[in-house]
DNA sequence: TAAAGTATGTAACATATGTTACGATAAATT
DNA sequence: AATTTATCGTAACATATGTTACATACTTTA
């Protein structure tokens, strides 16, 4: 068990706990560590779910069941990754979607009642745990919103725009390496990746952006700006 | 006071509270009530946030400063919406947004820090608001990842069969009336209003739903559920 | 009931973005 | 170093969606 807190203490759910704390939280919560061979379904969609889950060792893949039969993966949980998090407090507490390991794969559950009902002598690394949820919900809220925003954008550009800004707001440089490649960022964007590249030039062409590969230098704040409305 | 509780009784953050807890949350927690004239700024981007508002009377707008002094309403808010609620515990505090009265308003506001610390005697109430606030947080987590579903979607048809999905899934009923106008419909899907007449007109040549002015019937599920991947 | 205003459908046209294909460059593997 | 493989840019073309304009139907107000 001492390893398995010195691996998850980095989480942001226990941001604040030492090791100590960390350790009653999961004697303290009930919770308990699964095994997963490869492919094997850790809940499936429409299931209730009732335990917040982390990926200890391994990968679980976020798996959207299409009607025609084909599965299409909407995010790869790794190392560390909650799951269930939001579920377990909503008023809809059933998943969309199936999680399913993939290869020999680890995970670590904490049932949502401890969450939920203080123990009797409300210790305080407990309220830390609570707040430090609050944390992770907002901080998703946050991203969402931030998400929708690229979404929303009715151009290309403005999509481009809308990122880079988002990275140099974050950074405070207008140099920067991007962490996606063309292919990556253009999913992220909801583009094809030749739209991606043949704005990447326009912008380029005109002298707003320096882009080479990863690399990226704002050349015209001002501009790139306009285009994020 | 007395009336201000009759008021927001109903509010998803007191749920299962009765109106003397109420009391004491709004007492305990130093909740306070503000008012504010017409166009008055409630909080301006950058902003720190400390409380979460509720708004008791009048609106509120959530506006965006355009980068040429323009400014967009993002959403209005009405009686006993939140905001800030996620901010509050966001690791990133500043809003994105100001908020601006429209109209003569009111709103409460309840510090960030009742919500933290809990009182001395931890009060059975404090643990229901606490876990409310978890559930409106995780319930907007849904929403906007349905959201997010919606914006996703490559095609306009597929938006639509998204969208009509969703009501059908939640009322059960193949027949329902919508809840918006064309106009905010299309805004809804991001989308423009003739683009989106064309494409019911065109699903309901196909047969697979049938549309007069806010009514609709989904003709053909299956069908439905193939458009919406 | 008439009149005015609003919401909606439709069509012709413009344009942004997707599609497909291919070559060039960089990175990985042998 | 040579070969293979992945990544990326670009261009010609296809197509979905936006734009603009107008007619029709519904709703509200006088």
């Amino acid at each position: 068990m001492d390893a398995i807190i010195q691996k998850i203490k980095e989480n942001q759910l226990f941001n604040g706990l030492d090791l100590e704390e960390i350790e009653k939280v999961l004697a303290c919560g009930n919770a308990v560590i699964q095994k997963f061979e490869d492919n094997q379904m850790v809940f499936g969609k429409d299931d209730i779910i009732k335990n917040v889950g982390i990926v200890l060792d391994g990968e679980f893949n976020l798996v959207s069941q299409k009607f025609n039969g084909s599965r299409v993966i909407v995010t790869t949980l790794t190392f560390n990754d909650l799951f269930g998090e939001a579920l377990i407090f909503s008023t809809a507490k059933t998943s969309p979607y199936d999680l399913i390991s993939s290869g020999e794969s680890k995970a670590l559950f904490i049932p949502k009642n401890f969450f939920i009902d203080m123990c009797p002598n409300s210790c305080n690394f407990h309220k830390k745990l609570i707040d430090n949820m609050l944390s992770i919900l907002s901080d998703k809220i946050i991203m969402l919103n931030n998400k929708m925003k690229i979404l929303n954008a009715e151009t290309i550009k403005s999509k481009i725009a809308v990122y880079f800004l988002s990275i140099y707001k974050k950074t405070n440089k207008l140099s920067f390496e991007m962490p996606m490649k063309r292919q990556e960022l253009s999913e992220f964007l909801n583009i094809t990746r030749p739209s991606l590249s043949r704005e990447l030039s326009n912008m380029q062409d005109d002298n707003i952006i320096d882009v080479y590969r990863s690399s990226v230098k704002i050349l015209d704040l001002e501009r790139l700006y306009e285009l994020s409305e």
